[in-house]
DNA sequence: GCCGTTTTCGGCCCGACTGTTTTCAGTCG
């Protein structure tokens, strides 16, 4: 029997909210499930391991009597009463609905109770013969603007975008919104300024005394398909490629209020407000009022801002309700490391399989970024669509590194192979071959489908061989559609720590692999990470702040991540031998 | 449903934009 994931609990309390929501239960019953879910999502050990090992589920911020009794019954006996009396009163293909742009609780509930309408298609349906317009509060162009939203979702340009597509764009879009005269200062915030690994929208700061001006030129930027909505200080814009982006302007006094609030996360901000509330003011994104007097405080940083409560400036990308509110409180946020830390990469490949540059641009564009290290792994042998190496190309490719060694003395070159761990757990070259090379890197690329059995002996084995230094992208999840593999994690994380042997983080807006919370877990169990942009051209060594990021995320620290010691040192851990 | 540097009961973040609302509800950030 195989237990509930916390991904698939997260889903259920968050589809027990969305039902009770549509019936009209209250608000804050409501939130309390959503809060429960995104804390479980976000919870790097499975609740199960927990549970079955006794502990007490309600340690879990936002989990109290009533949903731990649910969750002891679902790991019991794989059902949930509440959710099937839930289900029998309030039909579930609602969530459907429910995910309509413009489409909310209220909405869903009236079309159903009114017109019995329980579906998307339902919905269009109605709404194309204008039977929408009908209900209370409705009219034309309420119904236009949900149809545009079915519209939308059908060409599904409402689901999340990965950081390749993301960060891009927005660069491009704060350049442009940077150079106009009216624009004091402009910041990228929400999940992009977090680094969350996939982003819903992109959203824009903007301080400035002439909104308008400003969002005049957001809807006239090249690539804006449509404008979603547009006020005095908001706008909202769809583009092209589907991503949609949010402008907000502000007067400059405002700044550090305004991109405290816009940064998010929604729960991180709920939570600040919380505070300033329990010290007895109100917190929005114009300023903090003293409750007393009504007395505004503006702030020009945020760091003011959360000094005046008490709190030390958090980096962005903790600010997602894990704790660090009471560590900033107590000083013990993470010390976390920057691009500038990571001194070499021990994962990247050349024209020899699958790459685009061949060994010696690839070494140069290291040495530009001030790598002093680079290990070139190209695919093994059985990974023929990557044009895998042969054991005879690995021993030409052998030469042809020490002669780029030669012309490019600046950085110090290893060869390495990524070596799949096939089917059975054995790995793509002999005892001999991989001893004869100075780093492997170990990577399932193939039957990720199989069994959490099968799947973990194969990441266990290769753990265990004593010639893999790295396990490469450990879960094997595609941003932003494929999930990792059913590996237990746990027990990869206790041999990994047992081993020495590092776990990469895959810095790849693709992977990001180990995620940010996996990060967390794996140094809570002791591993030693890595970061590499597996790099199949010279511009991906670009993506290394996404793998920074990430590490940031899961609040490490740089002494958890080997390449951000020197060469000397990373030599001696790593047991490179000196040639 | 959860939770406690005032509480075990009584609170629970706060504001922008849209539409048909003639005074504000709903949805979203
Ligand atoms: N105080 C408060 N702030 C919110 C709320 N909803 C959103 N925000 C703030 C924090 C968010 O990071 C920011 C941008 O909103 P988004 O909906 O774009 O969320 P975010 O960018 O975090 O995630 P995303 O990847 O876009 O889904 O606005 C809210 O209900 N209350
Ligand atoms: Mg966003
Ligand atoms: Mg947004
Ligand atoms: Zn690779």
């Amino acid at each position: 029997m195989s237990y509930p994931t916390n991904r698939q609990i997260a889903d259920l309390l968050n589809r027990i909210a969305g039902l009770l929501e549509i019936k009209g239960e209250n608000p804050f019953k409501i939130r309390a499930y959503r809060r429960a879910a995104e804390q479980i999502a976000h919870h790097g050990q499975e609740l199960a391991e927990l549970w079955q090992s006794g502990d007490d589920l309600r340690r879990l911020e936002g989990v109290g009597q009533a949903i731990a009794d649910k969750l002891d019954e679902l790991f019991r006996t794989g059902r949930l009463e509440f959710w099937e009396r839930l289900t029998a009163e309030v039909p579930e293909s609602l969530l459907e609905v429910l995910e309509i742009p413009e489409v909310g609780p209220a909405l869903a509930r009236t079309m159903w109770q009114e017109l019995g309408l329980t579906t998307v298609a339902g919905v269009q349906a109605a709404a194309e013969q204008g039977k929408l317009r009908t209900l209370p509060r409705m009219g034309k162009k309420k119904e236009a603007r949900i149809l545009a939203g079915i519209r939308a979702m059908a060409r599904r340009q409402t689901g999340r975008f990965h950081l390749g597509q993301a960060w891009p764009l927005a660069r491009q879009v704060l350049a442009v919104l940077g150079d106009l005269p009216q624009v004091v200062r402009v910041e990228t915030a929400g999940s992009l300024r977090r680094m969350r690994d996939t982003i819903g929208d992109l959203d824009f700061l903007a301080a400035t005394d002439h909104p308008a001006a400003v969002m005049e030129v957001f809807v006239r930027l090249p690539d804006v398909a449509e404008v979603l909505g547009s006020g005095e200080t908001k706008t909202s814009v769809r583009f092209k490629n589907g991503l949609q982006a949010d402008l907000r302007c502000v007067p400059p006094a405002r700044w550090g209020t305004a991109l405290q609030y816009f940064t998010g996360s929604k729960s991180h901000n709920v939570k600040i407000r919380e505070l300033a509330q329990r010290q007895g003011y109100s917190l929005n994104e114009y300023a903090l009022t003293r409750e007393q007097d009504g007395k505004p405080f503006l702030f020009d940083t945020e760091a003011a801002l959360y000094e005046f409560l008490g709190l030390a400036w958090i980096p962005p990308h903790l600010r997602e309700d894990w704790g660090e509110i009471e560590a900033a409180r107590s000083g013990a946020l993470p010390a976390g490391l920057s691009v500038a830390d990571i001194r070499g990469e021990v994962h990247c490949h050349s024209t020899w399989s699958d790459g685009r540059n061949t060994i010696e641009e690839m070494a140069r564009a290291a040495l530009a970024r001030g790598y002093e290290y680079l290990v070139i792994t190209d695919h093994s042998r059985s990974l023929g669509v990557a044009n895998g190496l042969s054991v005879e190309r690995l021993r030409q490719q052998s030469r042809e590194i020490e002669a780029v060694q030669a012309r490019v003395p600046g950085i110090r070159l290893w060869q390495g192979a990524e070596v799949e761990v096939k089917a059975d757990g054995s790995l793509d070259y002999p005892d001999d071959v991989l001893a004869g090379l100075d780093f492997v890197v170990a990577s399932v690329h193939t039957g990720l489908r199989q069994d959490r059995e099968t799947l973990t002996r194969r990441a266990l084995a290769a753990i265990q061989n004593p010639h893999v230094k790295v396990l490469a992208h450990p879960t094997g999840r595609l941003l932003t559609d494929r999930p990792g593999g059913d590996f237990d994690m746990e027990a990869v994380f206790q041999a990994a720590a047992r081993t020495g042997t590092l776990l990469e983080i895959n810095a790849s807006p693709y992977r990001l692999d180990l995620p940010d919370v996996l990060v967390r877990r794996a140094i809570a169990a002791g591993v030693k990470l890595i970061i590499n942009c597996d790099a199949h051209g010279v511009e991906d060594f670009d993506n290394l702040q996404f793998g920074v990021a990430t590490a940031n995320r899961g609040w490490a620290a740089a002494e958890q991540v080997a390449n951000t010691l020197p060469l000397a040192e990373f030599e001696a851990q790593m047991g490179l031998v000196q040639k």
